[in-house]
DNA sequence: TCGTTTAATAAACAATGCGGATTAAATCTG
DNA sequence: CAGATTTAATCCGCATTGTTTATTAAACGA
């Protein structure tokens, strides 16, 4: 925590009377002084500063009026305009990008479908950087007017150092990739962040935890991850360091050995478990296409006992974890998504199941666990409001500068 | 967050100056002032104000002088009669009461050998109130002279509600213990947490974690406790919950069914499994006479093979819930504590051999794990400093006053 | 057209932190 | 031993901020 002075108070108030703009605009003055506790004359400078900033612009239809006597109010809201920004996510087969606006609407978007795995650290920064291009040019802009990229990934980042310690994008470990970027782009700051966290904070801003302070999001992808809510805040381990929800162990050294969760619930495994179940039959083929999942879902949906036998292991192992994670974190709502749960009941039932089960008497009702089918650009809005928030300034926390060394 | 007038900016500051001269009294102004980035000018003004209500005495030998040359510094510390707090923690078998006044320096201490499992909580709240009057009257104070009571207790503790919601101390749930206490102590404020935030405060303000931002504390008593201190702040699940260590599931419910870490590695349930082991033997007495935990540490420096395999199974279990937090929360600093662990390596190796073989390579070495013995008063000063720093009054933090309903 | 009502701003005020000048209290020096 | 020197602490004036109270702005209704 800083020390406080008049300029941090007054990002502080800045900083609420912005965030009432974004999540209640178009807004008018008033409304903004009722929601904040502000007063009316401190809304109207902040505003005013905003305004000459042209952070902000007045949108004059008034829209709907509760009393229709007395001077009308000028509605608020944020100036799209005012800024640009570009989010980025790599996945183990794609690349994401989309260049969003000041409001995180997104202007344009691309989509590389390249296996990231075996390739360098430069031949992933040269692809990114081609696609952060062309996507900035698909908007109508050039670089010039961008103001930060926010790249999201999986594995476990520490998003103030820039550094990826470990991600099954990366062979290497410790991949300096922010300062990589920023390098390749020419004065454009560019950060990093668990593609987990991205996708946290977009449920927070746009998504199903809309002011909810409290929730966990848990993403079933190629890898697992897990974003942490708390009190209204991205928790991060210490350092900044984003957990990895692949890393967990489920199974005690006894017996049969210890399991990561990776190699036990991931897509990826799930897949490569199914491949197994199938080979020499007649689906193995929509294995080779890359489209096991596919196949999966259609075997569970038919009924397929092996296939149903598998999801309800992977389904136990998830539940286990996610009824620990409900355990340390009491968390009122846990937000799932990842195509495998597409699969109806047969994974998430289990989850619920063994959750259920699992879970002590105490906890058996705080968390609500929704399944939540997730745009593809949801992650590049994420990335849009994790650098947007660096601009709007939250001033308490350690949000602050990124700084690459 | 709340917004910011001057008022907050000014409690900001005051809490600053307050946490300096509490770390690192008896302090001079000047230093406030380097450590703290105030200016001299604002440190005096908030020392004044101190100093005229009390909180804190000037300590007029001015000590060593670094540079002998200039007017001297006056040295600053907390004024010890400024409040008096009280301090109870409850234990399956045993309640401890203690008295402390500002430094939380312990004036007053007993401790009532009382088997609490099967009382009822008008009982329970009899004892401690009898054993409150009691320890204020030894440190020769009266009830209008103590500030505010803390009680700690093993379980799921919603602090800012004051509801116990479960342990196991008590056989009802939702046990709205705080309201009870306050009620009978005419005035004064009781608050309860659980057991381990009070030690894991402790840890912070007085123990091995001075100044280290970010740890994780576990009690290995008759249950098994997880304090997290996270960014310098208490870390309590969502509603001000905390997380109960023994809640957490060490298998997964294939096989032979799932286990609650409790029942693996606390104490009690090595206890009972080692009486079962000694059982018709010649030990057998000393388990009968409740000291069954000497005996095995006995047996596990005899060497005794059966008892090796017992604590080898308890450290395996608790090493893997270890490894899955530092998986969550990389923390650099593991605190653990607790009779058992005395056990020399019987428990503590297969501990650290379990965290480090199940830990991803990425975290591998971040944490540093170490044992603490603790002396009986530090739940009693845990729980002081917590009622203290109400008193201090950390602003921006939801730590705010307690209200019970 | 004028009064009413509500929104937004202006003016006056109080609290705060800060920088520079000033005072306080010790030692050093000749 | 008296004045210079050095360091600590405080005083004074200023800039910034938020709030309260009063004033202006902009609509509608009669």
């Amino acid at each position: 925590m800083k020390t406080a002075d008049p300029e941090l108070m007054r990002a502080i108030n800045r900083f609420h009377v912005m965030d009432a703009i974004r999540r209640f605009g178009p807004i008018s003055r008033v409304e903004i002084s009722d929601r904040t506790q502000l007063s009316a004359t401190t809304v109207s400078a902040i505003t005013g500063a905003l305004l000459d900033d042209e952070l902000i612009i007045t949108h004059q239809l008034g829209g709907i009026r509760d009393a229709a006597r007395g001077r009308p109010r000028v509605m608020l809201e944020l100036n799209p305009a005012a800024a640009y920004v570009v989010g980025v996510k790599l996945a183990l087969d794609q690349i994401t990008v989309a260049t969003t606006n000041f409001r995180a609407d997104v202007l344009s978007s691309l989509v590389l479908p390249i296996r990231l795995q075996r390739q360098s650290v430069t031949v992933i920064a040269d692809l990114v950087e081609d696609g952060i291009r062309r996507s900035v040019a698909d908007a109508g802009l050039t670089m010039e007017q961008i103001s930060g990229v926010c790249v999201g990934l999986p594995g476990v980042v520490e998003r103030l150092a820039g550094v990826c310690r470990a991600s099954p994008i990366f062979g290497e470990r410790d991949v300096p990739f922010a300062a990589e970027m920023t390098d390749r782009l020419g004065g454009v700051v560019a950060t990093i962040d668990s593609d987990v966290n991205l996708v946290t904070l977009a449920e927070h801003w746009f998504g199903q935890a809309r002011g909810l302070d409290d929730f966990l999001v848990i993403s079933v992808e190629a890898g697992l991850g897990l974003g942490i809510m708390h009190n209204g805040e991205l928790f991060r381990g210490a350092n900044g360091l984003s957990p990895d929800l692949g890393d967990l162990m489920v199974r005690p050294p006894t017996g049969n050995g210890s399991t990561r969760l990776a190699s036990a619930a991931s897509e990826a495994s799930i897949v490569a478990e199914a491949r197994e179940i199938v080979a020499g039959g007649e689906h193995e083929h929509a294995f080779r296409l890359g489209r096991g999942l596919e196949k999966i879902l259609e075997l569970a949906e038919a009924g397929d006992p092996q296939i149903l036998a598998l999801l309800e292991r992977a389904g136990g192992a998830l539940g286990f974890a996610i009824a620990n994670l409900i355990t340390l974190f009491a968390p009122p709502k846990v937000i799932m998504a990842g195509a495998a749960l597409e699969a109806g009941d047969a994974l998430v039932g289990p989850i619920r199941r063994t959750v259920a089960e699992l879970l002590p008497p105490s906890l058996a009702d705080v968390s609500d666990i929704v399944v939540h089918h997730w745009q593809d650009d949801i992650w590049a809005r994420g990335a849009a409001a994790m650098t947007l928030r660096d601009l709007y300034g939250a001033p308490w926390n350690t949000t602050g500068p990124v700084v690459h060394r």
